[in-house]
DNA sequence: GGCTCAATGTTGACAACGACAACATCAATC
DNA sequence: GATTGATGTTGTCGTTGTCAACATTGAGCC
């Protein structure tokens, strides 16, 4: 123990950056993402109340790479699936991952930080709807109206799974079935066909 | 101009509620929901920093009652396209709602408002999503599986919503068409069926 | 008409937070 | 071994949500 990993009293922390990271990650899981303090941060990781200046511009940037790691897992999750069981698992893993990580996901869906702003964030989130829209459209084609199949596919799973986190499909729809099978069988009820260029 | 509804400059302002919910409304969709901030609605009214929590428990009361107001107006313009279109002007008009008000969409199933907490907005929560629910039951009938369906109709549209919002469909899948054409062909490529009680 | 009181609005304060500037400390490099 | 850039600290500022104590007003009662 030379240089710092086990002192932690050294004035360098030595890894600054991944600390905030994985305080940041579990604050938000356990207390919400708007409640989400730099200062509370820094007290975790026994720092001073500027030290996150170093390596984030403001509280959004931290939340950027809180996103990014995000969109890191769900891409991950969703190939993992798609190599196992397909497209019909893909779409659960996706509901799955919002269960599983719903202050993430509404970091990475909420709609504040606008992904576009943050060039690393946009990279990885666009990378991983690639996932999606791949075996999509490996399944269906590349037709104009195939296309459109595949964003509709995408906001059922997407739409899914904001109800499910909002608590807003009630007990009554639920029957009693756990998340998996409720998720497997409200999206069994859907087709996709190619849309008609023209409605008769 | 005997009592106040003129007289700006009295003690008491006449309906301060009222004003605070208008401005709040204003500030909400042109700032943003993260910067709407109590100390700003009273500038705007012209009253104290404090004069809020006369009529709000905090700010998240009133955030509620942002919401509550929110959930009315959705629940009339679903029973107005019921009305006018059936099923399909529903969806459209429920994604179309989502893109004219942003913020206040985001307000109401962004998730850091907890409905169930507020029993006011819990209340007229319900009541739109009767609207929708209603109107799917008499299409599709009250099997189980039909009730899955109703879920999965509504999780299409509101992820559609979602997904219009966080500007997370590319161009090259918008292909040009404006909003309410492409709402519109996107929801065309899906089908409902009754999910099998048990898969063959 | 005058009194009383509850509702409504104000003033002042406090703690927490994001953000910045000025300073301190350390480690790598020459 | 001195220099220097990266990293962490201290101190401060403005803003915000919230509370307590106080001020003002109008409505009802005698």
């Amino acid at each position: 123990m030379s240089t710092s990993k086990l002192a932690s009293r050294a004035y360098h922390h030595g890894d600054l950056p991944a600390t905030l990271l994985r305080a940041a990650g579990k604050l938000l899981e356990k207390e919400g993402l708007e409640t989400l303090s730099l200062r509370a941060l820094t007290r975790r990781a026994g720092v001073s109340h500027a030290a996150p200046y170093r390596h984030f511009r403001d509280r959004e940037s931290l939340l950027a790479a809180l996103a990014a790691e995000g969109f890191g897992m769900l891409g991950h999750a969703l190939r993992e699936a798609a190599a196992a069981g397909g497209l019909r698992a893909m779409g659960e893993a996706y509901v799955r991952f919002a269960l599983a990580h719903p202050q993430r996901f509404r970091l990475m869906f909420g709609g504040q930080l606008d992904i576009a702003r943050h060039a690393a964030l946009r990279e990885v989130a666009t990378q991983a709807f690639q996932a999606l829209s791949g075996a999509l459209a490996a399944r269906v084609g590349d037709a104009p109206g195939a296309r459109d199949a595949s964003v509709a596919a995408w906001a059922l799973v997407h739409g899914l799974a904001h109800l499910l986190l909002g608590a807003q499909v009630g007990a009554a729809a639920r029957r009693g079935r756990d998340d998996d099978q409720f998720i497997r069988e409200v999206l069994e009820t859907t087709r996709f066909v190619a849309g008609p260029p023209q409605p008769a």
